[in-house]
DNA sequence: AGCGTTGGCTAATCTGATTAGCCAAAAGCT
DNA sequence: AGCTTTTGGCTAATCAGATTAGCCAACGCT
């Protein structure tokens, strides 16, 4: 009998599928294994184990974003640009809460981690939108630290069902992203203080 | 041999504490009942079982942060109250790690859940927050959702070590009420259209 | 003191992760 | 093609943790 023909990047990719289907908490190694034709124990040939996993998906789910990021702000800036990055970043979330929820469970465990190289790279796709916004040096982490905190929060509570009243999540969502715009706007014409 | 004395609640407190002790994602039955001194199965006469226990922690910790928001803003309006509130929602956060993560991972069953109440606390504490802010009705629901998602982003990223960089974290969640409450300030003098 | 209820205990069961050890398929060599 | 080494899949165990079954003393009440 041919031999199932697995890797390490197939049995991330097949888990990170699996747990946007059937939800991130409901993902286990019996599953991932049936889904790839295989039984159990041969998961063990690739990763070392479930936290591996995780870890792995975390990782590609990174750069999966850092990707959609980078991409969708492309040839934007200012307003545009920050609204095509808030899209795309809900739009992957909302597509695939699974491993979204995966890549929140994981933590870097060093510099050297391929996470934390991922884990920049969404910084760095942040980091370049913000520059169509002139802000000074010195509040350019705030401003970083305030557009990673609202995506993440709303997209986290968003997929958790938060949201109950029944004003369209979708208006909620565009009027937040032009409420950071105009704030974002203004550090440009108005510095705190100089 | 004299019993224990534990309760539905004793239990809960008790998971609650240990979870921000140890973090979320370690706690187990049979830690839990090593604490509390009894063995694991005793557990299962007040709780009927590790879901459950989540269950009540998720609703111990809606109606504890519900009562913190709610003193913290009591007396205070706009600025203040914003400040205020957030403040010490994250000061909760950052005291109870273990049981806000707790607390995210639950999600209520319904209308008659209890969970659904005390969640619907925690809004009604950030709306009354909001009534400082002369915003408009159609407006209020998207600056309710605005804040939560900032407030609950800042705090999950800042719980799971997001913040890497070495800007003090202090910093810029002041700076982040800040940029909310300009944001909210202008949306009273300045609706959007009218 | 007598009696029903309750909460704790031990022993057993179950589920899911992980490890041990075997063996054939794949890959490389001559 | 035949030989050898490596590798990936399998079955059978082992382990950890959650949960259930069934027993019995402690409690509350009369």
């Amino acid at each position: 009998m041919p031999r199932a023909g697995l890797t390490a990047a197939a049995v991330t990719e097949a888990g990170a599928a699996l747990a946007d289907e059937i939800g991130f908490a409901q993902l286990n190694m019996g599953l991932l294994a049936e889904r790839l034709g295989v039984r159990t124990p041969s998961l063990y040939k690739h990763v070392t184990g479930q936290a591996d996993l995780l870890h792995r998906i975390a990782v590609q789910t990174a750069n999966e974003m850092a990707d959609t990021i980078r991409d969708a702000t492309q040839g934007r800036a200012g307003s545009d640009a920050l609204a095509a990055g808030a899209h795309a970043m809900r739009t992957y979330v909302k597509e695939h809460p699974g491993r979204y929820a995966a890549g929140n469970a994981a933590r870097p465990a060093g510099p050297d981690d391929p996470l934390t190289a991922a884990a920049g790279r969404v910084l760095d796709s942040w980091t370049a939108m913000l520059r169509g916004y002139q802000i000074g040096a010195d509040e350019e982490i705030h401003a970083l630290r305030m557009v990673r905190s609202m995506l993440h929060g709303f997209a986290t509570l968003e997929a958790n069902g938060g949201f109950q009243m029944d004003t369209p999540v979708e208006d909620s969502f565009t009027w937040i992203i032009d409420f950071m715009d105009h704030g974002l706007r203004s550090l440009e014409s108005a510095p705190a203080d100089e």
